[in-house]
DNA sequence: GCTTACAATGTAATCGCTTACAGAAGAGGT
DNA sequence: ACCTCTTCTGTAAGCGATTACATTGTAAGC
């Protein structure tokens, strides 16, 4: 607290040079005697001088440091909000941490910022963040695509999206259209499926938005058929899932013979509650997620859906925030990354033919 | 980038007053008119104006923002090292989450950042962190004891740490006595255990410390014993662990009745190593963890273990660091907060009697 | 109507750094 | 000896806020 830690004036002071010669050595530029710049190098290490970054983020210097800013629901009922349902904490996380580990590698910091989802005010952490850093990474719905703008505006940025390219900064997002043809094409060619349901998920969510419009024209590509009353909306969480497949339920019409989901949490949302109505899966129903959550895979919920590459869709954001800081990428550039449909047992595939649990 | 962005003397300009006003309003001090902060409050919604979080560093005043270090094993092998292995990561996601809940709960916004271990240069993320926020939490191990203290004393920090107090800042630490005490006190009870084995961390970590350190006064107090060749180095990694005891094997004096293990990555690492070599667990050498990750509990690796709230850890921590700033809580506090004992199958209850594969 | 006290506002110093510009010192040419 | 270039180093002006202190406005008290 005692603010005692050395200033750049002390290092003068110690080196018997200037203020100057001191943030020349420390940016490494340009002419010093080495003489000079081995007596600045000493008086550094003496006085563990390490430079405040928020001076030199004022006067106009790199910060070295990227911000990321990821989604999280509204909380809607509990008092801890953010357990294992939040789909965008558990998606989010593989994207942290890979852009955690690039921009380590890069010498950049990486400050990683939930937003809850909705906020436009002065509060939104965004706010906040995005003057601690040289150019930001932003998760689909942190801000409204006003707020984005005058962000981008002000620094680099890189959005991630569903679909579509940010003309002030980069975008990258995942191929949701490979992704949901592939899943679709597989329940029709090996399962011979006609007649579909759909879990959507947050509206405002370009991913959502993206995954749905590929359904739409896979299913149409293939002739199938999604009757109005199994489009079911959803926001991404588990719970929302399970409420909306029960309310379907209570219709008497039968069900469609598969719920294609726009994530994994509802998938498992959907699962639980045919298990509860008593219909086994695949048995009576198929389900297919997306995204490959960590407990997709898990023998309990052996779901088929598509893998996204979360790492790496980190590790790209940040190598093109980087590209934008250096010039080397330019302003509207669109990136694609791939993704892979994973078949599990929960689409009626599998030898074993275990029921689900 | 283009810098185009609102300060406050544009507000001063627009609301036709002084800077310092503008400054009063902003921070809801003292004495404005109130048609004079209407005003004001008018200008900045014009201007979307947003206070630059540098600058108010620099000058002292509260940035509503506070930032969490958790560290990051050093990557010792593959080009992508933050995978499902590691531990720290895993561990750290929940406090992330409960900070990350608290913080926007007390109107804070909450900068995490990931460090490598060992990283004492002035490229260490938390410099760049910690002069962006009011206050911060170093979890154990992201920098050195000096470093911690410099920290300290420029600003208000909460150490999340296995034991001991931090005389310079707030600490909180799980109860690791009390978890270690009841894994051994069911060991011997239920299961007559009397030869241990054990597997400890990172020699660094002080969790490991107090892990190991509790682990040895449970077995004076019971009349375990814990023999030389037994005693595992790891460094909370599964494949260490893993590593140690293919090593261990090697050595044909018999095995332990049970390798109490630091954290449950190194337990699943022990866990699979044995298995390789056509053991069992728990039929022929139990395990325990600690910790309680997700992947505890999935059936494949039913691992009794010691269950840690870390979602509630980063909760606490925010609650401390706030309490620290206002003045609510005083300097060298520190709070412990409970663990509980997660009886599975891998130290031989059970009445399934499945063996783990 | 004039002082007084206090509320409201303005002025200017300050935080620690970067960097444009100016100045000094030495090398080389005449 | 004098002038011109280089090459290095110092001086000082910001960056955008906070805040101690100075100043102005205003209503009450006489």
């Amino acid at each position: 607290m005692a603010k005692g830690s050395a200033t750049i004036y002390d290092v003068a002071d110690v080196a018997c040079v200037s203020i100057a010669t001191v943030s020349r050595v420390l940016n490494g530029s340009a002419q010093v005697r080495p003489e000079t710049r081995d007596r600045v190098d000493a008086a550094v290490k003496k006085l563990n001088f390490v430079p405040s970054p928020a001076a030199r983020s004022l006067s106009g210097g790199r910060r070295w440091s990227i911000g990321l800013a990821y989604p999280l629901e509204e909380d809607r009922h509990s008092a801890f909000p953010i357990r294992d349902d939040d789909a965008s904490v558990l998606y989010a996380d593989g994207i942290v941490r890979g852009a955690s580990w690039r921009a380590t590698e890069l010498g950049y910091s990486l400050f990683a910022c939930a937003v809850q989802v909705g906020n436009e005010s002065a509060s939104n952490p965004v706010h906040h963040l995005y003057s601690a850093v040289d150019g930001i990474i932003l998760s689909d719905r942190v801000v409204s695509n006003v707020g984005a703008m005058r962000i981008a505006k002000r620094m680099h940025s890189v959005h991630l999206s569903g679909s579509g390219k940010f003309k002030f900064g980069g975008t990258i997002h995942v191929d949701n259209d490979g992704g949901i043809q592939a899943v679709v094409r597989h329940l029709v060619d090996v399962h011979g499926v006609k007649d579909f349901g759909f879990v959507t998920g947050s509206p405002d969510s370009s991913d959502a938005a993206a995954r749905f419009k590929a359904f739409e024209s896979s299913l149409n590509a293939c002739g199938g058929v999604l009757r109005q009353e199994n489009f079911l909306l959803g926001d991404f969480s588990l719970s929302r899932a399970e409420d909306a497949v029960d309310l379907r339920m209570a219709n008497t019409s039968a069900l469609p013979e598969v719920f294609v989901c726009a994530n994994d949490q509802m998938a498992l949302g959907v699962v639980r509650a045919l298990l509860r109505s008593g219909r086994k899966v695949p048995r009576d129903v198929l389900v297919t997620g997306f995204d490959d959550i960590a407990a997709a895979s898990q023998s309990q919920s052996n779901l088929t859906t598509v893998s996204q590459p979360s790492f790496e869709l980190g590790v790209a954001a940040v190598n093109m925030v980087v590209g934008l800081l250096n010039r080397q990428i330019e302003i509207g550039t669109v990136q694609i990354l791939p993704t892979q449909l994973m078949v599990r047992e929960s689409c009626g595939c599998g030898d074993s033919g275990l029921d689900l649990t």
